[in-house]
DNA sequence: CAATGTGAACAGTTTCACAGCT
DNA sequence: AGCTGTGAAACTGTTCACATTG
């Protein structure tokens, strides 16, 4: 059965990063008693702006009731849906090194509509060691036994093998990569690459720190209508 | 000895973390035996516009020469310079599971201007272990024994625990932070953080997927001057 | 003449303010 | 009365086009 939605625009790209956030505070909600749920208060856990939060939830749709909020239950099937929750995707993690190795050891990670179907390595000596019991094969292997494609492929290997890599989980039918290898990706246009690279986040802090004057207390809360994304009050 | 770099302005976030990409970037190319880089050839690597390229280098002052390009020397140190390598920054890993040792263990990330002075847990257990020449050791034992300062607190502790630990290491001084956990922290307007959550990474990408049409083959190069981002032709 | 640096046009997000339901 | 949904305004970042410089 196909849940009623309203229309659904184009969902915004920060957006879209920001829909499972909503959808945790929910469930957490939820599971704390709470049935309903307002833009305010989401906005609040999530630090974002009530207007951002209705504008983020509209777009996937009228799933708010006017006077009361978000029905909880509700907005967690919505978000499900938005994100893709509708069907199982194969993923593939390349390279057992030690961020590999944490990914696929990490509860949470690949739980759910997420699927691991391979932990593969170039590595001879890793072949056959159990990772959270999941086997370490070659890439050969997991090439010759695919029936079905991947979907998305996890890259954790050094930045010297990342482009390779790539490239074969592509083959193998990944539209979807997550790198963490300090590389930058070349890849067609069929494909989606979100990049999380560990030493430029702390060079990013590091800028910050060093750049920004003492951020002098925010200007006593305007005139405007809904509040603000709170923070925390020093 | 001061470098003498042309006036900056202030630098979009978005140029903040494009910034080490260039770096690294030149740092490969000068490995190479190159000498100088153009913002074409820049953007041509780093997957962005020329434009832009140029963009994100002029607001860290006037490195480039016209007609040439950018030597990648001074590149490399004026990035440094604006990044905030020229001092130590004092880093605390919180959390020895999976991901923590994990991060410990990788070589390139606590390098260079990072310094581990920290790794912390607090499953009694573990203390004492050592991680890659690191020793597990409690928070009431860092509390106890820092001297100095912490610089940049990275969160890889359960999402339960996350703000907790948030608020520990920003009594230690940190005012820039890493997030692993899949929680949103609240935090006062001095601290700066950056969240990686791994699960979101996951369900953007199969948002896509499951949302975006063959994304039809892009209008043959318009008329424009700078080249764009090449991808991959498929 | 090649390639930077940059004002101006453009595009995408966020914020505001309020109309419209419940 | 309370809270969502949404046009319009404001803002931030990107792209364009070209004057400028070595």
């Amino acid at each position: 059965m196909v849940s009623r939605t309203g229309r659904r625009r184009r969902i915004s790209e920060p957006a879209v990063a920001r829909l499972p956030i909503y959808q945790r505070i929910a469930a957490d909600l939820l599971r704390s008693g709470q049935q309903t749920v307002s833009s305010a208060q989401l906005g609040r856990l999530a630090d974002v702006t009530a207007a951002k939060v209705r504008k983020d939830l509209s777009a996937i749709g009228s799933l708010g009731t006017r006077g009361t909020g978000y029905d909880a239950v509700a907005l967690i099937a919505g978000i499900d849906a938005a994100m893709g929750a509708g069907r199982t995707w194969r993923v593939v993690v390349a390279g057992a090194g030690n961020l590999g190795r944490a990914l696929v050891s990490t509860s949470g990670f690949l739980v759910e509509p997420y699927e691991l179907v391979g932990l593969v390595d170039s590595d001879p000596s890793l072949l056959g060691e159990l990772v959270s019991g999941h086997e370490v094969t070659s890439f050969e292997a997991l090439e010759a036994g695919a029936a079905e494609p991947v979907d998305i492929g996890v890259i954790c290997v050094p930045g010297s093998a990342a482009q390779l890599v790539a490239d074969r989980l592509v083959g193998l039918g990944a539209r979807s990569l997550l790198n963490f290898a300090p590389r930058v990706l070349s890849v067609g246009p069929e494909v989606h690459v979100r990049s999380v690279d560990l030493s430029i986040e702390l060079k990013v802090l590091s800028h910050h720190a060093q750049a920004d004057p003492p951020p002098a207390e925010s200007p006593g809360a305007g005139p405007g209508a809904d509040a603000g994304p709170s923070g925390r009050r020093p």
